[in-house]
DNA sequence: ATCTTAAAGCAACAGATGTCGCACTAGTGG
DNA sequence: CCACTAGTGCGACATCTGTTGCTTTAAGAT
């Protein structure tokens, strides 16, 4: 997850993600080198530490910069403002190696993956947090965090695959809406309502899906009997 | 909901709800006269306009106060900030007589409930998602929205008492749970994923919510057995 | 009517934020 | 080794945002 600076990521990535311009043929790869890169990771590690002291508030372009050692100006240019900074951030959050636990039960998986969102929610500053914030003002950010979601719960469908295998789901059940259905609350009551962590929150979320899916709640077909 | 300017109310709200500036027990009520209410009518339609217009993005306090035909020092030091606009904003939203409609089953209310919900977060630009990002930069607009959901939750708990009281739900039922977990679906889905609405979602929020609570998910003390 | 004073208007200022042109540095290719 | 140039550094500038001291207006009381 995080960069070491000095050793360039060969991840040619454009950057920002912003529509490049129009590279004339003759320059295939604009100019990936060492210092580009290097750049690069200096701004990023700058962006998840400024995050982590004063949460998304305190994260300013001068800040991000003056931690990096770059000039403002460079940020401006690479990445516009603060929510292609963390779109960016967001991006390569997304290519590390994370996978739900396999507590042996479907209730027990949902529990463990609500007890890690909680965790990570209740943190303070909170980088999720910080970057839900963000998506409200950058479009590229929010672009950015819709990409990271998907991610997430397309790995999280494991978690309704082994119940499948294990028999305690029908075969044809809506996975996502499951998931959904289970996590949401949390993100709910933590984020948008903003009341206080209940300790006990996370399994009773995950207790409440895994009745409404014994119910049938998540039947996709529905072959009626 | 909308203040009619000229005719001032008669609510002597602090204002932006900020600590005063200490009243000297000589002066029990500031100065609530026609003035002083009329700049604030006027201020709170401008926010409320301004935000219709340009959503939460273009939302800024020069544009308000022009506007609103104020000036620009008068919005700062009545209201701070933004924040504080929206914060005032939405403690005037919770003053309105809004109710849950009454369709006679658990899982119609609901599903009327969450219609609701739907048609006011995907129109554009939407009102209450402004509040939701507002809240995310102020405390006090964010305090401000507790209140306000606080407010919206205590009254659609006549949702469950009606199908307690129609035998469809036992005694001791988790009122605000059930509601949350039938509702949050809706909020992650259309705010926080940011997925393309789906005509069909609240209908299945609240069926899925509704089978929960068959299943007795939201039993408060569940005398085993 | 007139006095008092809370609140609004006004203008000048300070700081943060973002932009632009130009110079320079350092990869890249010959 | 040298030439080329994408990318960075630098400083000057424009703008937006928020603050402060003072003046003016008008609500409320005598």
């Amino acid at each position: 997850m995080t960069h070491t600076p000095g050793q360039p990521d060969s991840r040619a990535v454009p950057a920002g993600g912003r529509p490049e311009p129009v590279p004339c043929a003759t320059t295939p790869e604009r100019r990936p080198g060492g210092r580009t890169a290097r750049v690069r990771a200096q701004v990023l590690d700058a962006v998840r530490a400024e995050l982590g002291e004063h949460g998304y508030e305190g994260l300013t372009v001068e800040g991000v910069a003056a931690r990096a050692g770059v000039h403002r100006t460079t940020v401006y240019r690479r990445w516009e403002d603060v929510g292609g900074l963390l779109a960016d951030v967001l991006d390569a959050a997304g290519e590390d190696d994370w996978e739900p636990t396999d507590t042996g039960s479907l209730r027990g998986d949902l529990t463990a993956l609500n007890d890690e969102i909680q965790e990570s929610l209740v943190a303070r500053p909170s980088v999720p947090r910080a970057l839900m914030a963000a998506a409200f003002r950058s479009a590229r950010a929010a672009e950015a965090q819709q990409r990271l979601w998907e991610d997430r719960y397309a790995r999280c469908e494991t978690i309704v695959e082994r119940a499948v295998g294990r028999g305690e789901l029908p075969a044809r059940t809506d996975a996502r809406s499951l998931l959904i259905a289970s996590t949401a609350p949390l993100y709910h009551q933590l984020v948008l309502l903003g009341t206080a962590p209940d300790p006990r929150l996370p399994a009773r979320a995950a207790t409440t899906a895994t009745l409404a899916a014994a119910a049938g709640a998540f039947g996709l077909p529905v072959p009626e009997e």
